[in-house]
DNA sequence: GCGGTTTAGTTGAGTGTTCAACTAAGCGCG
DNA sequence: CGCGCTTAGTTGAACACTCAACTAAACCGC
């Protein structure tokens, strides 16, 4: 009874596959490598940078990056170390944390930056025409919704 | 002189980011649960079943599933724990080796196929039409290209 | 205000990935 | 032949992510 791929979907879903997989391993390695930050990482600042007072709370952090929990928690830590990061108690709810972007963190992020939206660029829209970019939103948006409602 | 992305770019960039994340660790998770490997090990199972004898040079093996030397190796050192591929010396090439897949292997992967189809299935295509499957595929492609252009 | 449930966040063990260093064999050429 | 260069693949250490178990505080209903 399994709907199988047919072959059409199957040649797009390796192309996908390959695509996607390529493109964020270039990413996360320029990024390694010029700035000394997993994408993942570089993301975290990212947030924090657009945040009021640099700051967020552990858990809205998590849902802006799409990260689980357990995996900002494991992440700050680390740029905690760094010195990039640091935490913080929450004034209005005892249980929380508070991730604060540091003035370190926030230079690191600057320098990193323009490197990065080039990489971005060259390898994704500067491929693209720009109706294909406004397809790919529309299908990154229509995924997101399926993956939202089915965990309903 | 940076090219900063524009806003529709810079909204579509996040979105592709969720959506490609959201996916892909949707389907992580549940190859983890129902088949007890990750994605990466099941797309080695597949390219070994669909290639002639079930065996095939660790570099082709790399190739076809994206992956680097370093990552494929300790991969299949995994498998081969598992019982699903062994490893056999190259007959006409004395430093390759072939990764072959076992019965065992051929016969998890078959079990593991049809939930993982669906998944493809429900958290994708199902969230497309027919046209922006047409789309999305040619945006991988030139995602793709434009990677392996700038690669040499 | 007390006991159970939910929410916030952390922790550690186990697993997977990366990077650089390594062994070994094929290849090219004087 | 023999010497260097390239290719095939492996290894171990460092790092990242997952999952399940945990602590602690907030919330809810009586």
């Amino acid at each position: 009874m399994t709907r199988w791929l047919d072959d059409q979907e199957q040649a797009t879903w390796r192309a996908f596959l390959g695509a996607t997989r390529a493109l964020m391993d270039a990413l996360d390695r320029e990024l390694q490598h010029e700035a000394g930050m997993p994408h993942a990482y570089y993301e975290i600042l990212v947030r924090l940078s657009e945040a009021p007072e640099h700051n967020m709370r552990m858990s809205e952090l998590a849902d802006a990056c799409g990260s689980s929990r357990s995996r900002l928690s494991h992440a700050v830590a680390r740029l905690e170390e760094s010195g990039w990061v640091r935490r913080q108690d929450c004034p209005t709810d005892r249980r929380g944390q508070l991730a604060v972007l540091t003035d370190e963190g926030m230079r690191r992020l600057t320098e990193a930056a323009p490197g990065h939206v080039e990489g971005v660029r060259g390898h994704l829209f500067d491929q693209l025409t720009p109706s294909q970019v406004g397809e790919l939103r529309r299908i990154s948006d229509a995924i997101i919704g399926g993956l939202k409602e089915q965990r309903t």
